[in-house]
DNA sequence: CCAGCGTATCGAATCGATTCGATATCCGGC
DNA sequence: GCCGGATATCGAATCGATTCGATACGCTGG
């Protein structure tokens, strides 16, 4: 009711139920026995006062626990929360965190180096980073300093730190050779953003070089092994826009046209689909496409695309659990993962075998 | 360095500095002018130390506040940022947050009745409620006696709290009023969860009764302004397979099927359209259909349906502006959006004017 | 009837910073 | 040479809870 009035404290109570404030508090965390007759009394000042229990800030501030976990996603949040990946590992992680945490902090990787980072300053006990830039292991730094767990996923770890990983090089390999097997010998591939920059286009040796996306270039790398040479086409992100536009400049000039094409991603291979489409190929017999992730996206039934399955909601899970464990002293332990091959009904042989 | 050892305080690097503790503060709070010599000896001790700089916790307690923002969204969040418009939202809500918050807290709603709710006890200055279901109006209830500023994004607001609105009544009826213009009496309607158990099929008037999606009441009034008695569906989410699973059933039987359809969003519209091609009717020729949003789906070019554009990110950006005017002692305003229509190419006069 | 034990409550220290009024220092001006 | 007024620094109170060792009390068993 009272507007401006000093809002009630935990000792307020204690007084007007007359008893020490040590008593009061165990009433609220429940955590030594109180007798009811006593819990009661506490319990009806607490509400004829209009208090709504222990300050956070104060009870954190003693307890040295926050509750939150922050996530540092790399990219904005509108970008990063369309890819169903990112909202699938959120998904996992959240739920793994259900009990150690109250909610999960968003951060913005602040693109202005403002004074003071949100990593920096954010009242947090642990902090969990998604995919990678440059950025990255600038905060990966400030949270080692500041001594609180970190969990990277699908970040280029050099060091000691923990971190979810996926097997993205053998995987891409797997695709590659899959073609290969087909009898495909005139391959392309289309590929996630190579840095924060997120230049699209070919992709050359001094582009390489300049590339920090370790996910991007570990599934290049992949695909490599199997094909060294082949053109690859860097995207602005895993969109099916991206995989579309892509598509057209791959499959513009019938002359050099691949017979298949490696999409880093679902996402880019739906649109690469599409782009073969739109110029009259068919998929499979005129040209094979195969993907990455594995995820169920709306509005495209998900079971023709030949791809790998990712398990994303476990990679969430797992950065959750190894922060629940780093809380409870336990040292983090890095977690790898592999995907799974998922035949489509995207790929086939080449219709005039090369050579 | 140092593992076990207790971390640095600012005392510590006050003592090392040989300043006061209240001169070491405003050294890195910068709210006080410090003499170039003295802020210098204390950066040394502090980075000597490895002092990261305060405490967050100590900090917000002092302070009262946290610079922390929480945000509930209905429903789970995989759900939730599966929506293009909640994104935009988000989006518009941190940009506008950014000078007076560090980040976003995403509270789930809890299902399950644990002890306390995630919003009781986390240790933030101010919460966005986004969308609305009644366990909502239960978050309020608690938020209000928490004392700190709220804003609701389009809830079903009853009272006096500051909330985001959208014409949607009035929207919705300009959209059917387009359609009968055109000439359409046979017209049905696909619309968003009545509630939270989110069920699928026709809506009755019981079932009316027990709705608690404001969005979806209030669309679903201004579609029945103009067409009183037409069918319903509801479905399970702003989804385009869920449009998909509602157009089969409207368009099932040839006999009742309607010549125009309105959907409660552009995702439920674009599955409605593919429900439409599958069984070979052409739109708009047989089959007018309109949505609702305006936003931009990756992989539908988006520039044919006929809809109405929500100004969705400065919904989130007008919640913030609220937020940050409340925390700023101002009282909150309420802020009313309206849509504009934007004529598309899946609207026509019906093919065999009924009757 | 008393030793011994378990349970409920209390006191006081502590978490780590911020902030404001007070004090010290230094300068120019008269 | 002294006073008024900036400017820089300091002291101490305070934010609101949690926690642990100590105390008081009631009960059981010998």
């Amino acid at each position: 009711m009272s507007n401006r009035e000093r809002r009630a404290t935990i000792s307020d109570v204690a007084k007007a139920a007359g008893v020490s404030t040590s008593t009061a508090s165990v009433v609220f965390s429940g955590k030594v026995n109180v007798a009811e007759a006593t819990r009661e009394r506490v319990l009806a000042a607490a509400s004829e006062l209009g208090y709504t229990g222990p300050d956070p800030r104060a009870a954190s501030l003693r307890r040295g626990r926050s509750g939150i976990v922050g996530v540092v996603l790399a990219g904005h949040l509108r970008h990063a929360f369309l890819d169903p990946v990112t909202t699938a590992m959120m998904d996992g992680l959240t739920d793994a965190l259900a009990d150690v945490s109250t909610g999960i902090l968003l951060l913005r990787d602040d693109p202005f180096g403002g004074e003071a980072p949100p990593i920096a300053e954010a009242p947090m006990d642990a902090v969990v980073l998604i995919g990678c830039s440059d950025r990255i292991r600038e905060a990966v730094e400030i949270v080692r300093r500041r001594g609180m767990p970190a969990v990277v996923i699908e970040g280029d770890g050099d060091d000691d730190l923990t971190e979810i990983s996926l097997d993205n090089r053998e995987a891409s390999a797997m695709l590659a050779r899959h073609l290969a097997d087909l009898g495909h010998t005139r391959v392309a591939s289309v590929a996630l953003p190579l840095g924060p920059q997120r230049l699209r286009g070919l992709i050359t040796p001094d582009r390489l070089d300049d590339a920090t996306v370790g996910v991007t270039l570990d599934r290049l790398a992949g695909f490599r092994d199997v094909y060294p040479d082949a053109p690859v086409i860097s995207t602005a992100g895993s969109l099916i826009d991206e995989g579309l536009a892509a598509g057209r400049t791959l499959l513009g000039d019938p002359e050099t046209r691949p017979t298949a094409i490696v999409a880093q991603s679902d996402l880019l291979a739906v649109g690469v689909i599409r782009a073969a489409e739109e110029i009259g190929l068919r998929v499979p017999e005129d040209l094979s496409v195969v993907g990455f992730d594995g995820i169920a996206v709306d509005g495209l039934g998900s079971h023709e695309l030949t791809t790998v399955v990712q398990p994303a909601l476990e990679k969430g899970r797992a950065a959750g659990e190894q922060i629940a464990r780093m809380l409870a002293g336990e040292p983090g332990e890095s977690v790898h993962f592999t995907v799974q091959f998922r035949p489509g009904e995207t790929t086939a042989p080449p219709a005039r075998p090369f050579r």
